[in-house]
Formats: structure tokens, C-alpha cells, sequence
DNA sequence: AATATTAATATGTACCTACTTAATAAAGTC
DNA sequence: GACTTTATTAAGTAGGTACATATTAATATT
């Protein structure tokens, strides 16, 4: 007997979503009005049309005002990844967590950074570079750049002891961010201070962020070899 | 005067997230109840509480049943990325999309990739390599295993003609993805096909799909050297 | 026939009411 | 004092109404 309680908005949203899966709905194919699926499953239109949101969302189908909803084409896989604080990462795991600042220096902006903020002009900034242990093993190096000119406060922080990670996620807000991940082979400084040899393929986390049309930071998180990303869920 | 219409969810996420962001709402700390907030901003509770869903989903806020909403202490850096269809993706950069079958074998499966679908035995699989190009040049390389038991229509596609890839994405719904990224060095096959030295590193992208319980295909994507993935948003 | 106007339609949104659920605090019982 | 029971609280949800908005279709106008 499953005649249990009435429909919730996440039920419709799953029976619509395994309506899509099992091709009820097949891609391409424009779904029933919302009314008319409340209509069927018995609920409100309310109820649907949260879960089209949720769908609509997640990219799964698309609507439009008197257009009505239609199943996408080509579906994307949509995989959404969680970047915790470094230390975090590491405990959760049941590591040990250490940290090393390597140097840390007022430099001026090279290009590859500039590109990266989408600024024109040479400025100089905060340069750090530091290591995250897990158990004592290299974990990830990170190469960093912070504009003092938004966050100024950085200056007075000991980074010997607080990662500028940490530090900067705990006290600097940012209204945007730019994520990307590539790979890049291992040489000089980072295959030294993950203790690998020069060559090997390693996975970059690189982040960059702003509060508002201002630069805050910008840093390529190279992880130690072996280091697999995955999604969450 | 901005004394509009009156407030949507949208404005009231937005002003939340923008007092989380500058402090008013401090990480750790308790936010109001959302009748308070919704009687403060002067909107119904309906609308606040479709703004923390948001907040919440997006992992800004932590919500309780009594306990009330508070800021995450530990904010994660949540990134989405789209992965399309790789025909889709190659169009949409302007470039001219072209697909080469390598090769299409029924083998046993490896360890590696039983441990991907999470099976305990052997079996036979449809074992497919292939590559995409991006004007004439190597693009992705794929090496995909698919299970002919969950999809014996595999069997039937000309796989000369259509990609996997693209066949499994238009015609065989999953209910379960796993989305893994990678670096690793170019060897043998990987170099040869994407037409670089071997030792150069690469993005990895792995995906491995069930329907129900049942694996459908995992897939290793090589992307040619330079690849980067970026978050969308 | 080409264009402008109007009507119809499906989604988008807000608000209010009523109720449910989970977590916590308070009161009562042994 | 330790335990159980009860009440309270704040989020979670559904439903209904009313209206907004964008898009298409139908109609009228030139």
C-alpha cells in the first residue's frame, strides 16, 4: 500500500524526471502543460511548476512562457564539484593536516596572471606559495596571487601559520569566481615540492576571484600525482 | 525611486547572499527566522523561504527544522561544469567537428574497469576506442567500455558512422553518473591518436553510467594537450 | 499581401492559509 | 537526579487565488 500521503513537489520532480529517463517523455518532445500534469498526478499546479524549476534548473528541460516545456535535445551531464578549504579536504579524508609557506613576496603581476583578472596593467601584488601536507606527504602546492589593493589586511596576516587558503575564504567575501581545471606536467618548483619527478602529469585547480569589478585572488592549486577530482552526488 | 513592484524570491536570495557576502550575516552566524526577514524586507514567508532553498541548495546557508538558517561556516566553492555532447561542444567553438573509429572489440574487462561499475566478475563488454576532432585535429581521445547486457542495441549502431557518445546520450537514459577528473601522462595509445609526445599531460575526464542498478558504459576521455574545463557561471 | 492590433494561452510569481515535521525546551514522573 | 512526556518553535510543504509576462495566433487595418 503506498496510498501514504499526498504528492510533495520533489515526487513530481523525480516522476518527471524518470517520465524523461525512461523516455515517456523523450527528447525533443514538448511534456503536457502544468496543469494538466497536475491535473494527472493529483496536485496543484503550484506543486508542478516547483518541480519544472528543479528541472528546468539542472538542465533537463526547457520552458517558455506560452511555449510550454519541452525535454532538451542534448541533454548535458551537469556535474557540480565541491573545492573545500584545502585543510578540510584533508581531514575529512582522516589525514593529517600540515602546512608550509614556501615564500611569500610583493611581485609584479606577470601576464599569465593579468589574463587571468582581465586586467591591462602591471600591478604588484601579494605572491605566495606554500604546501598542503596530508600525513605528512605533499598534497598540493599552491602558487597564489592576492591584490592588495581589495584586500590589504592580507599584509598583516602571519601566513607561516594561517594558509592564505584559509584565510581568505574565512574573511574575504567574493561575488565571483572563475573555476578551472587542466593538466600540466610537473617541473621545477612543483615537482620539487611535491616530490615528484619533473614530467609528471599533474592535475591545476585554478580559482580566481573578485568582489565586484575587483580583483581578490588568484591562485593554481597543483595537486599531488594521483589526485582524482569527483563530483559530488 | 526605486519603489518598483514588489519583491521576487530572485531579489530576496539576492539581498541575503549580498548580506552574507559583506558580512551583516557573518559565517557561523544565526539568520533571522524567515517570517522576520520576510516582515523586515516586507514580503510573504513563502517568498524568503524560496530564497533560502536557493541559498541552501547552493550551500551558502544551513537550514534546520527549529534550529533556524545559518551561515555555513566553511563555505565550499561550488563549480558546475557542463559536459555536452562532444560533437556539440567542438560546434559550439566554431570549429568543424569530425569522428574517427579506432576500434570495437568484445573483451573481457580489465580490473581497472570493473572497479569503475563496481561488479565483482569478468564479463564481456563492448570495448570502443575512438576519436574526435576539432578541424582536422585531435580533440578527445575515447576509450569506453559499454555493457551489452544493460544495452544489447549497442550491438546494432554503425559505430563507424554515429559516435557512442553520442548514440548512448540521445537513446539510453542512466540514473546514476560518476564524473571523475584526472591528470595523466601520455603513453602509447593517448599519444599516438592525439598526435603528441608521449609524457605530456592530459585532462582525464571519466564517466561511468548506470540505469537502476546496472552499469551502462564508463568512459575515459584523454583531451588533447591544453584542454581546460571551465565551471560555467 | 504586409503590417499593426488584439486576444488567447502557458508559464512566472506573490501571497495567504492550513497543515506537517523535526528539533528543542519545559514540565512532569519515577 | 535521570528519565519520559508534552508543548513549543521554525522550517517544510500543499493548495488556492490573483495577477504578471511573454509568446503565439487570430483578427483587423492599411
Amino acid at each position: 500500500m503506498t496510498g501514504q500521503t499526498r504528492l510533495s513537489w520533489t515526487d513530481v520532480r523525480d516522476e518527471i524526471r524518470a517520465r524523461i529517463l525512461n523516455r515517456t517523455y523523450a527528447p525533443g518532445d514538448k511534456l503536457p502543460r502544468d496543469e494538466d500534469i497536475a491535473l494527472e498526478l493529483g496536485c496543484a499546479r503550484t506543486t508542478v511548476h516547483r518541480a519544472m524549476q528543479e528541472l528546468s534548473q539542472t538542465g533537463l528541460v526547457e520552458r517558455k512562457r506560452k511555449g510550454g516545456t519541452q525535454v532538451k535535445i542534448d541533454p548535458v551531464t551537469r556535474a557540480t564539484f565541491d573545492i573545500p578549504i584545502t585543510r578540510c579536504e584533508v581531514e575529512q579524508r582522516g589525514s593529517k593536516y600540515d602546512y608550509q609557506l614556501i615564500s611569500r613576496s610583493l611581485d609584479d603581476t606577470p601576464l599569465s596572471v593579468m589574463a587571468r583578472f582581465g586586467i591591462q596593467q602591471t600591478v604588484q601584488m601579494l605572491h605566495v606559495k606554500a604546501l598542503h601536507l596530508a600525513d605528512n606527504r605533499p598534497y598540493i602546492f599552491e602558487d597564489r596571487w592576492v591584490d592588495t589593493r581589495s584586500t590589504p589586511d592580507i599584509l598583516n596576516v602571519d601566513l607561516k601559520v594561517e594558509s592564505a587558503n584559509e584565510w581568505l575564504v574565512r574573511n574575504k567575501p567574493y561575488s565571483r569566481v572563475d573555476v578551472r581545471f587542466f593538466a600540466m606536467n610537473a617541473e621545477g618548483e612543483s615537482a620539487e615540492h611535491l616530490s615528484t619527478k619533473a614530467g609528471d602529469a599533474l592535475l591545476v585547480i585554478e580559482r580566481t576571484t573578485w568582489i565586484g569589478q575587483d580583483p581578490i585572488t588568484s591562485v593554481q592549486a597543483v595537486a599531488a600525482p594521483g589526485y582524482q577530482l569527483s563530483a559530488v552526488n
